[in-house]
DNA sequence: CATGAATGAGAATTCATTCAT
DNA sequence: TATGAATGAATTCTCATTCAT
């Protein structure tokens, strides 16, 4: 007699699953993955260790997970923005303006995306997100280079360049993190400009002849 | 009758201080802080774990020490750049090529700086000595922005950007390192182009207009 | 659904608790603060190295815990027998008789009450409970000097000195405790008199005159 | 050709031998057996650590000397006392006095007569000392008991209590040492009190009835 | 002989994972 | 199915003792 899983156990199962998702989330955000301990998000997901082996094979499969779904977000909020309207540099700056918010709220997860975890297993998951996120900005910098709004460049290169960039500026020195709204704002749009300019053309000495 | 440290003693000293830094930025550079254990250091250096403790008072100190001197080798080098003759812009590239061929070398090393390790008290200092780093290439533009050779930007946020970029797109993709060296003298001249291009004025439509 | 512990479950915790302490107690009582190392305890107890750490936080947090249950079951002893009836010496001697009793059974845990344990945090515990231990004597001394059955005297020092005498003569010739119990008797009966006439009046000249 | 060493390299020798003991001594009075390693004894002595073993075969050897130096220092301080004039009463009272004086100076020497030390070794040479201690007050309490001064007792079980009694009420409470001269003076006042109404014979209710 | 650097066997503690209930 | 107690391997650090110089 097969077991049939009912639609409300289900329900329950894939509501649990995105409890120890969350959880875990959090948990990195707030503290990094130094915090982030079976036993913690555990009981951050108000579920007990063992639970979690019931839902996610090991520590290090939740956490690829739980990057996995990061770097989904990410990726979905770029792709909303890159098929919104708007010239290509307001849509990159779009982008970029999205993730630094997102990356000042939890200056760890973003930090997680460049770490090094503690499992091995992690970090060629790791690895794979990241470059799916940079393929997502590389996705806007190709349109800029094909409508000759952007000057010939290696674009992977480059959309790798600007998250390490962004990632770097937002959660390096997480010690002295923007007080004030209007000190983020600025912080913000200092790091826009930073990657507008590097991916756009100089003015070069022809130009300043002309 | 005090015992006097023989010359060839105090060698041996230097030398095995020297031998456990070495050993240490080794497995670093090799495997990340993940590998680095004290058992793993000894043995690599060639010594006992016991004997570490002569030379270093504990792990984190060690590892201060290790990021601490490459910082050191890295603020060097940027210094002897800075104070070469040529271009502003020449001297930004000299230093990107410097960096990236180092990072090339033991790309793990580059990516302990932007790593959260497992001590916390190392983490301190690794976003310390990240900053002296940043600050060695903010030297460089502040120059540049004085000689109007930049336009007028923040400095120090772009040195922490162009940081991020090298170190990502450097260290980022491990597992696909340029294998000829070819494909490295590309990469490494597209990191430079990308960092050139962050920190220097743009092409306005003006300057298309002209 | 939130997990009920079941009684069974907690029995088994609280008795899982007390067998640490009951292991740990054994081990100094047997063999003092030198054999009490986490791995014997956690044999002693049949639980690995890892469960103490869940009953108890550290190391110093189990012993401070086992001191303070020494105490507490001297001192509810000697508050049972302060309460009972009869003269205020009858009563010391009965306090002498049980602490005797006790400490020749155990002769280690009597002296690590007095003994200076590895862990320095265990140090100020151990002074604590040791005036606790004392504190009930001079409950005892002082009821008899308000009652002129014992001379005005500093009923603390005084109580100090018996803690000490009883601990010293009990526990200090330990490799030659006797042997019979008759002697065990008399050993007993020897240091009863001593305490008894430590805090009690001197017969002075003038009482030989008479 | 057998090697004679010369009176002048033997008297070296001999000054180093005492020199080790007292800096082992000093750090004991100071900090307990916690603070006497090796290493921390050869520097207050002036010595390298390979140095110690040429004089003591190990660290338990060394403080067994230890020890038995202090008891022998003890012992001819009780010597001197107990053959020179005056009552049996004074005597007593000067030994306690001299042996307060002591403690008080340096506590955790006294302590460590009582101490279970870190060297299994060195446990059977502490109760070795310390009953040649206890047998120096006997011989005091057998003179007393001899001449009538003191009643019948066990004197040897008696000895042992006094020294129980005066290190603990000396060293016991470390931490609240009498500050003052005048405290001092008074807390060894108490002492004295204690031990000589311990050995003496007491009033009886016959006395009281006289 | 003296030196002090080197050794290495412990000891405490942490935490992912398992499994009886 | 969920629970959380139990496990035990792994890791850092200490210190008595040895031995090449």
């Amino acid at each position: 007699m097969a077991y049939r899983r009912s639609a409300r156990m289900q329900a329950r199962l894939d509501d649990n699953r995105q409890r120890i998702r969350d959880a875990a989330r959090r948990i990195i955000a707030g503290g990094g993955f130094r915090h982030a301990q079976m036993a913690a998000v555990a009981e951050a997901a108000g579920l007990s260790t063992g639970s979690l082996y019931r839902y996610f094979p090991s520590k290090a499969e939740l956490f690829i997970d739980v990057l996995g779904a990061a770097a989904d977000h990410e990726i979905r909020i770029l792709e909303s923005i890159g098929s919104a309207g708007g010239s290509v540099q307001d849509r990159l700056q779009a982008a970029v303006r999205s993730y630094a918010g997102r990356a000042l709220e939890g200056p760890h997860l973003a930090h997680a995306f460049m770490v090094e975890p503690v499992e091995p297993e992690l970090d060629s998951a790791r690895q794979y997100h990241r470059k799916r996120v940079a393929a997502a900005y590389r996705a806007i910098l190709d349109e800029g280079v094909a409508g000759g709004v952007f000057p010939e460049q290696d674009t992977g290169l480059a959309a790798a360049c600007l998250v390490g960039a962004m990632t770097e500026a937002l959660s390096g020195p997480t010690a002295e993190a923007p007080a004030t709204a209007d000190e983020r704002r600025r912080l913000v749009e200092s790091i826009c400009r930073f990657c507008l300019r590097a991916v756009s053309a100089n003015r070069t000495p022809a130009d300043d002849a002309a």
